[in-house]
DNA sequence: TAATCCTCCGCGGGACGTAC
DNA sequence: GTACGTCCCGCGGAGGATTA
């Protein structure tokens, strides 16, 4: 936490699973023989099925005031455990694949970790009521040797968004009630939609330059196409009987303004080599035309390449073959955004439920790739009436988003760095649509969203110039190109002012000004070269405010509960959760603030919020029952949730500014993101910023782990 | 003295779960 | 399809210790 001068103890609690053998994990916990001695966690050593403890554990181990029966009981277990392996793997010359069973007893003095998150019994995560529990605890031992930090909830209102239920007044709601009493069916509060009105998407699109919008789905799948034309027809209340187009014929969605074209692909869309896919995507060129002002998104069917696709291919080659990230560059390479949706997966043809949830959020991201604003911006960022005078809606909201792409097993290239920006820009005049603006590291130029985009996955990740650097070289190079990025913006803006969006975890490498160490101190006392973004250019150049947002679960504090102060009479009322913004007493400089968020998971519409009233030691047990209401899942192997909460911390460059705008602001644009029905953890600028890269052809987390794994049994 | 080994640490990211 | 929460591994830089 910033601007806190004493040290800060984060107390937090998890749920670790205990692996049935050693030799495979990583890590141990190791209880030390005695009263009122700590559990200890022991690193490990080696690897393929003979892990045993690694020699610094072992010195580590020999200082503590101890015996050795940890070490003892570790190199015992490890020798037992290895015994049983090469057993097996003896027997497996003779049968096949080997089968590995160890003892599955409670473990004794030595609980080894669960190395992989895999299925296993037990879920994750502890539950908000044992974080209450745990902060009593805390709150008992510690007495007055330490305090609670200060958080007071703001006045911010949260922006109605087209997602939430419906708004209504007491006299609607009294006579819909009376009406439903009358026999009517109509609902007391309609259910929200995260689909922008056609007209909306029009003014956008017009916005932009472009005379119309048309969505070119692209198919190999008969379901596919089906659920395509189901959801198109849905949001824009077409009727679903007659629409039937024939391959290649422009279907009207709305005023001549939104059309739709269907093409069967199977040739540019199924997996394999990259040869003559250009050549296969020809039936669709008329489609994908854009002359005459055409605003052009590809609506693509894919799925996961299997080892049917390529019979005799090693798991790691099916990733050559996958059409998804060949076929996205050769389409962003001819400017058009495109976005996917899964046909088929390991359990088959993919049955839509109603609603089809995939296919519209599949629809909604097109929609994002395609820079289309509409007025849910403006409506979050309706400022209360004393932030008025700075205004936060007449600013430019800038994100900067940084990530190092570190090499994978097997790579040879060194590790890639990653920078993706975006800047929300108001309109010239209060009403007109705001404009969504990208940039690059690998094309530097902004650019409008879609375009920036496009270009940015046409190319490769850029590659490290200038040979062999250290660390802090490197990461004062990709400053040097921000601040580039940032000059290059104040023109576009043309006196506008802005504000600069990073998240701390990556950004503070490059930027001292962020650490909470350095906010008592002056720019150049670090080591790094630059301070803050933006703070090389000349004054008048500078953002407004750098607005630093932190969302690592081991340094934003976890929220536990909330007491209200009755205004009606003297007393207070304990609550559970809250999503408020609450700003955090410091003890110099400007407060902090926090964005308490509650986890769809946890307050969605089945889950049952476990962990609300106890702990996982009271955890149900499953019920089977013949009848239905009776019958009830296991408690244990779900995932039990808590609540997070956002760090927002604005560092004023100027004395315009007004810090609690900005943190309202920034909670405003976490509240509602361009398409998506929840919250997100970021603003909408530096949102959308790591969507670019995540979208990216090379943005892929199929890693194959090299070490062996037991064959575990199907069991219960 | 330079090269190599070893471990810590910061942080990227994979896997799995739920929600809409 | 995307989003978030949870909890773990493991890469690669930094820097000390060891070896050639």
């Amino acid at each position: 936490m910033p601007n806190i001068l004493t040290p800060v103890l984060m107390v937090t609690s998890r749920v670790t699973r205990i692996s049935d053998s050693l030799i495979y994990s990583r890590k141990v916990l190791a209880i030390q023989p005695g009263k009122n001695r700590p559990i200890l966690e022991v690193a490990l050593h080696g690897g393929g099925g003979a892990r045993t403890i690694s020699r610094y554990a072992l010195e580590a181990l020999g200082r503590l005031d101890m015996d050795y029966s940890i070490l003892k009981a570790i190199a015992t277990r490890s020798r037992a455990e290895q015994l049983i392996r090469a057993e097996a793997v003896a027997k497996a010359v003779k049968d096949g694949k080997p089968k590995l069973r160890f003892p599955r007893e409670r473990p004794d003095q030595i609980w080894p970790v669960l190395p992989k998150n895999r299925q296993f019994p037990i879920g994750v995560g502890t539950g908000m009521h044992h974080l209450r529990v745990l902060n009593q605890h805390i709150l008992n031992r510690f007495q007055d040797l330490a305090e609670p930090l200060v958080a007071r909830a703001t006045t911010l209102t949260l922006p109605h968004r087209p997602t939430d239920p419906e708004r209504v007044s007491k006299a609607e709601m009294d006579r819909r009630k009376a009406e439903r009493e009358a026999g009517s069916d109509i609902p007391l509060r309609g259910k929200g939609t995260a689909f922008p009105e056609p007209a909306s998407i029009t003014a956008a699109v017009k916005a932009a330059g472009f005379t119309k919008l048309r969505l070119v789905c692209l198919w190999y799948r008969d379901e596919t196409r089906l659920r395509m034309l189901t959801t198109l027809a849905k949001t824009y209340n077409l009727d679903n009987k007659g629409l039937d187009p024939r391959d290649g014929q422009e279907i009207d969605l709305y005023g001549g303004t939104i059309t739709a074209v269907f093409h069967f692909m199977g040739d540019f869309l199924t997996h394999g080599s990259p040869s003559g896919r250009t050549k296969a995507l020809k039936p669709a060129d008329a489609a994908l035309d854009a002359s005459g002002g055409v605003l052009v998104g590809a609506w693509c069917e894919t799925h996961i390449p299997t080892a049917d696709d390529a019979p005799g291919l090693k798991p790691a080659e099916l990733e050559d073959i996958d059409a998804k990230p060949q076929t996205k560059t050769i389409l962003a390479g001819r400017d058009i955004a495109s976005q996917y949706v899964l046909g088929k997966n390991a359990q088959g043809v993919i049955q839509p439920k109603a609603p089809d949830h995939p296919t519209e959020m599949a629809l909604l991201d097109l929609y994002r790739s395609l820079g289309i604003i509409d007025d849910r911006i403006a409506n979050a960022l309706r400022p209360e009436p004393r932030h008025a005078l700075y205004g936060p809606d007449r600013i430019a909201h800038v994100g900067f988003h940084i990530r190092q792409q570190n090499k994978r097993k097997g790579e040879r290239t060194s590790p890639k760095i990653v920078v993706t920006a975006t800047a929300l820009v108001p309109p010239a005049k209060r009403g007109d649509v705001w404009q969504l603006r990208g940039w690059s590291s690998a094309v530097p130029r902004w650019q409008p969203y879609r375009s920036a985009q496009n270009q940015f996955h046409a190319n490769q990740y850029p590659q490290e110039a200038g040979g062999k650097k250290s660390y802090r070289h490197r990461w004062d190079d990709i400053g040097a190109v921000i601040e580039r990025a940032l000059e290059d913006l104040v023109e576009e803006l043309d006196g506008r002012p802005y504000v600069v969006t990073v998240d701390e975890d990556s950004a503070r490498r490059i930027w001292d000004g962020l650490q909470n160490s350095k906010q008592s101190s002056h720019p150049g006392t670090g080591k790094n070269k630059y301070w803050l973004p933006g703070y090389s250019l000349q004054e008048d150049e500078r953002p407004d405010a750098i607005i630093r947002v932190n969302i690592a679960d081991d340094r934003v504090p976890p929220p536990v509960a909330y007491t209200r102060v009755l205004s009606t009479r003297d007393g207070e009322k304990e609550g559970e959760t809250t999503n408020a913004l609450y700003e955090i007493e410091t003890d110099f400089g400007t407060p902090v603030w926090l964005l308490c968020n509650v986890p769809r998971n946890y307050d969605g519409g089945n889950s049952g919020r476990l962990g609300a009233k106890y702990t996982r030691w009271d955890a149900k047990r499953a019920v089977i029952s013949e009848n239905r209401e009776d019958r009830r899942k296991s408690e244990m192997p779900e995932p039990w949730y808590t609540m997070t909460a956002t760090e927002i911390f604005p560092i004023a460059l100027n004395d315009r500014v007004s810090h609690e705008a900005l943190a309202f602001a920034t909670a405003q644009l976490c509240h509602q993101t361009m398409y998506w029905s929840g919250r997100a953890r970021y603003p909408v600028a530096l949102h959308a910023a790591i969507q670019m890269d995540e979208d990216h052809p090379q943005y892929r987390r199929t890693a194959q782990s090299a070490d062996e794994e037991p064959d575990i049994d199907e069991q219960e």
